[in-house]
RNA sequence: GGCCCCUUCGUCUAGUGGUCCAGGACGUCAGGUUCUCAUCCUGAAGAUCGCGGGUUCGACUCCCGCAGGGGUCACCA
C-alpha cells in the first residue's frame, strides 16, 4: 500500500469560494485520515490570468479554516519546487521523452486554422477533434510552436472514488496541447508529471475534469504512468441551482465568511455536510470525527445547492457550544465602538446574555450597543409597543415610578431583581407582558434584549435608574 | 450537436427488493417556556421517490426508454 499523498493545486488567479474550499476540504480528510501528506501546489501556467496577492490569500483561506499542509510553496518538501512556473525543465524533459518515442509533436497551425477547424466543426454539428487534422508530416518542434500529444484513442474503463465505474468511448480523446507556444505547459500535462514526481496517490478535484479523464489516461499510458486514485467531486451550485458555484457568479470569498464572524468550525462542518454524510443522522462533526469517519465513497454524486441559512444555524449551534472566554477570545475584533471603554469582564458579562441568540459576530454591535452607551429615548417603542399602547402615559409614568422605587431599593443582584420584578407584577396587578415590557424598554431603549432581570443586573443600578429617570420625564 | 455525469420534501439528505402510502436536519407555520429577541421543548404542513414502460408475489431500490439539469468539446485551469 503506498503512502497517501494528496494534493490541492489551485491557481493562484483569485479567491478561494465554498466550492473551491470544498475539493481542498476533501483531499485534506483523506490524508488526514490515512496519516499522509496533504500537498499544496500552485498551478500557475497562465500568466495572464494571475492575480497579484492571490497566493497568499489562497494560503491564508486555506490555514483559517485549520486546513494546514505538510509541503507546499511556503514551506517546501522534498519534492519541490511547489510552483508550476518553476518546474518547466521537469516538463521539457517528459516532453522530449514523448517526442523521441513519436508520441507528441509540433503543431504547423496558426490558431487561426485551428480555430477554424473549430468552426467547422460546430457548423456541422460534430465535436472537434484536433486529431482529424493532425498533420502528417509536422515540423520539427523548436519550442515556438504548440506541442500536442499524439493520442492513441480508444475505449476507456475506469473508477472513480466517487463517480463509481465511469467509462467513454475513444471519440472522447484528441491531441491536446502539452506545452503551449509561450514554453509553459498546460495543465493537461503539467498534473500528470506533477502528481507523478510528487507521488500524488490522490487526484481529489472538481467535476470540469471529468470529460477530460481519458485524455489523461491516454497520456499515462504514453509515459507509462501508474494512474493515481481518482475521485471527481461535483459542483456546489448558487442558490438558484443551475450553475455552479462561481467568483463570477458572485460567490463569497470563504474570508468574507471569516470577516463576518463564522467560526472555522462551523465552516468545516458545513461544507463537509455539503453533500457528504456518513449515514448516521449525525448533523455536527468536529473536525476529528470529520477524519475519522469521511470516506470518498459517500460523497454524493449530484452536485449540491450552497443553503446560507443552513450555515447560519450551524454557526449559532457552534457558537452556543464554545466556553464562554474562548467565546470572547474569538469575538474580540467585532465589539462596537461604543464597548471601548469596558471592561473585559464586563463585556464577557455582556457576551454570556446574547450567547444564545448570536448567529455571527457581526450582529454583536446590534445586540449589544445599548449595553455600552444611552440610546436616545425612543417613544415609538412604547407607544408602538402591542401591550403598551392601550394605556395613557399617564398611567405608565405611574408604573415606571413604582418600579424605579423598588428598584432603587435593590441590590442589583439578578436574582434580587427576579425577585423584586415579581413583586411589582402582584403590586400593580400588572400582567408581565405590561410591566416588564415597560421597564425593558425605559431601560434599554432597544427593540429587543436579554431577559430583563439579567439585563438590568448587568447594566448596573445607576444606568438603570438613569435610563428610567430619562423615559420617565419623556412621559 | 457529440460524449460523460446527475435526478427522494423549498434546501441538505437517509434509503442497495418487503421493516417506506418514505426517516432526519435546515427553513416555514402553530403552541409552550412570567415581556421583546433568541434558545429550548412540543406539534404541523411539506416528496404520488423526474416521467413512461418492463422484471418481480412485491420496486425509491433491478432493466429499458424518455425528459430535465449539469459538465465538457481552449495555446484556462
Amino acid at each position: 500500500m503506498k503512502p497517501v499523498r494528496t494534493r490541492f493545486a489551485p491557481s493562484p488567479t483569485g479567491y478561494l469560494h465554498v466550492g473551491g474550499i470544498r475539493t481542498a476540504l476533501f483531499a485534506w480528510l483523506v490524508a488526514r485520515q490515512a496519516g499522509g501528506e496533504f500537498v499544496l501546489r500552485f498551478e500557475d501556467t497562465d500568466k495572464k490570468r494571475e492575480v497579484e496577492g492571490s497566493r497568499e490569500h489562497l494560503i491564508k483561506s486555506l490555514h483559517t479554516l485549520g486546513l494546514k499542509h505538510d509541503e507546499g510553496p511556503d514551506i517546501g518538501g522534498q519534492f519541490g519546487p511547489y510552483v508550476q512556473s518553476e518546474r518547466l525543465a521537469s516538463y521539457h524533459k517528459w516532453a522530449q521523452m514523448l517526442i523521441d518515442a513519436g508520441k507528441a509533436y509540433a503543431d504547423p497551425y496558426t490558431p487561426e486554422q485551428v480555430q477554424q477547424f473549430r468552426e467547422e466543426a460546430q457548423k456541422a454539428k460534430k465535436p472537434f477533434l484536433y486529431r482529424n487534422h493532425r498533420p502528417t508530416d509536422p515540423p520539427k518542434w523548436d519550442g515556438t510552436m504548440p506541442l500536442r500529444f499524439k493520442s492513441e484513442p480508444k475505449d476507456y474503463q475506469w473508477h472513480d472514488a466517487v463517480m463509481g465505474d465511469m467509462h467513454a468511448g475513444a471519440e472522447a480523446i484528441d491531441d491536446f496541447i502539452l506545452i503551449k507556444s509561450d514554453g509553459y505547459p498546460t495543465y493537461n500535462f503539467a498534473h500528470i508529471i506533477d502528481d507523478r514526481e510528487m507521488q500524488i496517490s490522490h487526484i481529489i478535484r472538481g467535476q470540469e475534469f471529468i470529460a477530460s479523464q481519458p485524455n489523461y489516461l491516454n497520456l499515462y499510458e504514453a509515459l507509462e504512468f501508474e494512474v493515481p486514485i481518482l475521485a471527481t467531486v461535483p459542483h456546489i451550485l448558487g442558490p438558484d441551482g443551475k450553475k455552479k458555484l462561481s467568483k463570477r457568479d458572485g460567490a463569497k470569498d470563504v474570508l468574507d465568511y471569516f470577516r463576518e464572524g463564522y467560526l472555522q468550525e462551523a465552516m468545516l462542518n458545513f461544507i463537509a455536510s455539503l453533500g457528504w454524510n456518513d449515514g448516521t443522522e449525525q448533523e455536527i462533526f468536529i473536525a476529528q470525527e470529520l477524519i475519522e469517519k469521511f470516506s470518498l465513497d459517500r460523497v454524493q454524486r449530484a452536485g449540491a445547492k450552497f443553503d446560507e441559512s443552513r450555515l447560519l444555524w450551524m454557526n449559532g449551534t457552534w457558537i452556543r457550544g464554545l466556553n464562554l472566554g474562548e467565546l470572547y477570545e474569538r469575538s474580540k475584533d467585532f465589539w462596537p465602538e461604543s464597548s471601548r471603554q469596558a471592561s473585559d469582564d464586563y463585556k464577557k458579562q455582556v457576551l454570556s446574555l446574547i450567547q444564545e441568540r448570536l448567529k455571527y459576530f457581526a450582529e454583536i454591535p446590534q445586540l449589544t450597543d445599548f449595553f455600552f452607551t444611552d440610546l436616545p429615548v425612543d417613544m415609538q417603542l412604547i407607544d408602538g409597543n402591542k401591550q403598551l399602547k392601550k394605556f395613557e402615559h399617564a398611567e405608565l409614568k405611574g408604573l415606571l415610578e413604582q418600579a424605579k422605587a423598588s428598584l432603587e431599593a435593590s441590590d442589583f443582584s439578578a436574582a434580587d431583581l427576579a425577585e423584586r420584578l415579581n413583586v411589582l407584577l402582584e403590586q400593580t396587578g400588572q400582567k408581565p407582558g405590561v410591566l416588564f415590557s415597560l421597564i425593558r424598554i425605559a431601560s434599554t431603549q432597544a427593540p429587543s434584549s436579554p431577559g430583563l432581570a439579567e439585563t438590568l443586573a448587568v447594566l448596573g443600578q445607576e444606568t438603570s435608574l438613569r435610563r428610567i429617570d430619562a423615559t420617565l420625564q419623556a412621559l
